[in-house]
RNA sequence: GGCCCCGUCGUCCAGCGGUCUAGGACGCCGGCCUUUCAAGCCGGUAACGCGGGUUCGAAUCCCGUCGGGGCUGCCA
């Protein structure tokens, strides 16, 4: 049998990095057993969902390299495989089930249904236990489940799991304006989508035996569940918008890199083995098994995932590099005409080998093309505002004004005459001229700045500088 | 409150009864290199929550306890 398994993102968001794993360890599972992988769209909550996060979490996927056989955008036998278009399928599976007698109308009120809920919590039990079938028949309102048994699962990643018929409340199934609830349209979606494993967040195993339990009523066989650890925030929370960057994009903008994210989120709740900590797809596909998934939440690391990034950066071929970087120098400056865009390719080594966001490149990059150099506070207090800083600029000025070839090499050899000549150590001479160049005290290797940015611009800036004293 | 899940360095992962004086990675600290910042190299710091069992032997199995988390909606 070949396995099926889906992600089905909830269009109420951007993708978040959670659901990006749940889709990358159902997406590892389907291509390491050779099945299937489907992007289904959750949509049944009208109000939240917007075709713009539809379109940024597919967006995402294709970003993070998973691609699936079927589903939105590609198709398949299921139609459009969006729920919104299915509504009529789960009003007619609620309603069969009505006739049935596993479900039943129940037109009570919020208020009712609350003083319900306390009693039973007044009384220690389960706040469901006494949200049952009414002993009346109602012909209207929303539809309910009624739950008889128990339930008992085996977990792929947590083992056996039995959850007693008192504590799984009599779940509505269909609102009383005639839509489904989440646990209806996911479930008969996976029965008729014919899922056979269903890997996904914790926080939806208490939900389980609900989906079991509709599942056996519709005369299916349930699928394989996985439940997968959550991601923490540092402070041990559910990662939410309150610790910073949680969806793909932000990430994206913010200079990561699809393979340094997905090998990130591989790690989160899964190892390869062999102490193997930067590896691809195609390893982590041949070696993936839900079983293996970690049992206990993780917590989101930004400063490995942003080591991770720069170990993939510095791995890249350098002509790479600066194809990817390219859209970010010209975010940052304008576009750049082709003799612009090779001032940069003589220093991308340099700034490859110093880059972990691609962001930051162009941030190295930057004073390569302004017009008008701004120079960071904190650098120019630390290292302009000391005794000898003209005297050094004065020299500076002589030394490559003199120089009959522009190049790093001439240029070294100018300036590394000048500490001995001027009795002062190394860092005092380069330091100033570099803030004056670059703006900063922090920047590309010296002499290559220089060499890239052209004679007139450096002469210009050190005079600029030199005036500012 | 009820139900469920989880518990190895600060963090992620390895460990599936003996080879564990517990291994790798990030971070952190120190050193080397060095015109700055990185990178690189070398070294260091640091964990089996606790208590009982089972066993010749437990991080690994069982029970309890404590701690953390999730769910508890006509949201998903």
């Amino acid at each position: 049998m070949t396995t099926r398994l889906r992600v089905a993102p909830s269009p109420t968001g951007n993708l978040h990095v959670g659901t990006a794993r749940a889709a990358l360890y159902n997406w590892l599972y389907a291509r390491h057993t050779g099945g299937v992988f489907i992007v289904r769209i959750d949509d049944t909550d009208r109000e939240r969902s917007t075709p713009e996060y539809e379109a940024n979490i597919l967006d995402s996927l294709r970003w993070l390299g998973l691609d699936w056989d079927e589903g939105v955008g590609v198709g398949g036998p299921h139609g459009d495989y969006r729920q919104s278009s299915r509504f009529d399928r789960y009003r007619e599976v609620a309603e069969s089930l009505v006739a049935s007698g596993v479900a039943y109308y129940d037109d009570r009120s919020e208020e009712e249904l609350e003083e319900l809920r306390q009693r039973a919590q007044r009384e220690g039990k389960h706040p469901a236990y006494y949200i049952r079938r009414p002993d009346t028949p109602r012909s209207e309102g929303a539809i309910r489940f009624a739950v008889e048994e128990s339930v008992e699962f085996v977990d792929l990643v947590r083992g056996e799991i039995r959850f007693e018929a008192d504590a799984i409340d009599d779940f509505v199934i269909l609102r009383s304006d005639g839509t489904p609830t989440y646990h209806l349209a996911s479930t008969v979606d996976d029965v008729d989508y014919e899922i056979t494993h269903v890997a996904r967040g914790e926080d939806l195993l208490s939900s389980t035996p609900k989906h079991i339990l509709l599942t056996r009523a519709m005369g299916a066989e349930p699928p394989v569940y996985a439940h997968l650890p959550l991601l923490f925030g540092a402070d041990g929370k559910k990662l939410s918008k309150r610790h910073g960057a949680t969806s793909v994009t932000e990430f994206r903008e913010a200079g990561y890199l699809p393979e340094a994210m997905v090998n990130y989120l591989a790690l989160l709740g899964w190892s390869p083995g062999d102490d193997l900590t930067i590896f691809d797809l195609d390893l982590a596909i041949e070696r993936f098994d839900l079983a293996d998934v970690q049992r206990n939440p993780a917590v989101f690391d930004l400063d490995k995932l942003t080591w991770l990034n720069g170990e993939y950066i510095r791995a890249m071929a350098v002509e790479s590099f600066a194809e990817r970087v390219r859209p970010w120098v010209e975010d940052e400056v304008g576009p750049l005409s082709d003799d612009e865009w090779a001032r940069f390719e003589e220093l991308a080594p340099l700034i490859q080998e110093r880059t972990k966001l691609l962001r930051e490149a162009a941030e190295q990059a930057r004073f390569l093309y302004v017009s008008e150099i701004t120079y960071d506070e904190a650098s120019w207090k630390k290292v302009m505002e000391k005794d000898g800083v003209s005297e050094v600029l004065d020299a500076a000025l002589d030394a490559l004004g003199a120089l009959s070839d522009w190049n790093a090499e001439a240029i070294e050899s100018a300036l590394r005459a000048l500490p001995e000549r001027l009795g002062l150590g190394a860092g005092k001479v380069f330091q100033p001229v570099r803030v004056a160049v670059t703006g900063s005290a922090v920047s590309p290797p010296l002499f290559e700045s220089l060499a890239a940015l052209g004679r007139e611009t450096s002469i210009a800036r050190l005079e600029e500088a030199r005036r500012r004293l």
